[in-house]
DNA sequence: GTAAGTGCAAATGTTTTGCCAGGTC
DNA sequence: GACCTGGCAAAACATTTGCACTTAC
């Protein structure tokens, strides 16, 4: 199988080399997935559509991958109740997590600079797109206190 | 043991009778520890601190308790990348948490309200104090990339 | 060639669940 | 007395780890 080489990848050959670290397929892989299917995705997620592009991949490798890249900043981890998101979109929004469904929506067009100004004022160092609000997506409204089975 | 009456477990015991639920001894306990020590607490923590004051409680009573009080929307969950945190402090404030060691700081005096704002103005219902944000905390920048063991 | 990184399987740790007994109303 | 909850043990689940093998450099 022949993966595609775009300005996408460039950029994380880029930065794995500036490292000093291997350029590896499952590194491609996972990154270009999440690249080109802007949203939020579990690991196990991630695994499911990367097998079909790198069959012998594991699901241990796609966690210990996806950590590689939240490491070096090219992807942001979103942690949710039940399991930790991960996006690979790149301008900086806060996202808007559903406490019951675990459900992920970006929140766009506000500012997050004030929060992050804070941040760093009190010597905190913020990752790419830091800030989640937990609350109650309206379908979950809907359902108005029922459990989701 | 006496559990000692305060105007906090009055507050909650007058929830639980809204509601038409049970005033238990567990749920007393847990959220007693909560408003007392303000801070960020696992599951584990609680259950540890509940102990000394009810001994026969069980871990999974505890999970079980800290979910009916976020449910009610008397605490907070603070979804970490290893494990849910508890927050009983009233005040709506941002949290700050490190993605690093999970440990976690109030971050106040900055407004989150055009932050509800918009996320009502989608049709979500955040919680009590839904604004998190992930970043590297100042000790675990020290450490500067070594693991945490 | 050499060490980093993968693949695999098994372990870990948190959180949930089923079921019976006990306590609340 | 009825039934919601707690206690207990076991399950379920996401995530991590150890080790041998492969592969990038």
């Amino acid at each position: 199988m022949i993966i595609k080489m775009e300005h996408n990848l460039e950029r994380l050959k880029t930065a794995i080399k500036e490292r000093g670290d291997r350029i590896t397929k499952p590194r491609l892989v996972v990154y270009d997935f999440l690249v080109r299917n802007r949203g939020h995705f579990s690991a196990q997620e991630v695994f499911n559509g990367v097998r079909s592009v790198l069959p012998e991949v594991t699901l241990a490798t796609v966690y210990n991958v996806l950590r590689y890249l939240a490491d070096i900043g090219l992807i942001q981890e979103i942690p949710t109740h039940t399991e930790v998101l991960y996006d690979g979109t790149e301008p900086p929004h806060a996202h808007l997590i559903c406490v019951e469904c675990g459900e992920v929506e970006d929140l766009s067009g506000v500012s997050v600079t004030q929060l992050l100004r804070a941040t760093r004022a009190k010597g905190w160092k913020p990752g790419q797109n830091p800030v989640s609000v937990f609350a109650t997506c309206p379908e979950c409204q809907k359902r108005s206190g029922k459990p989701l089975l």
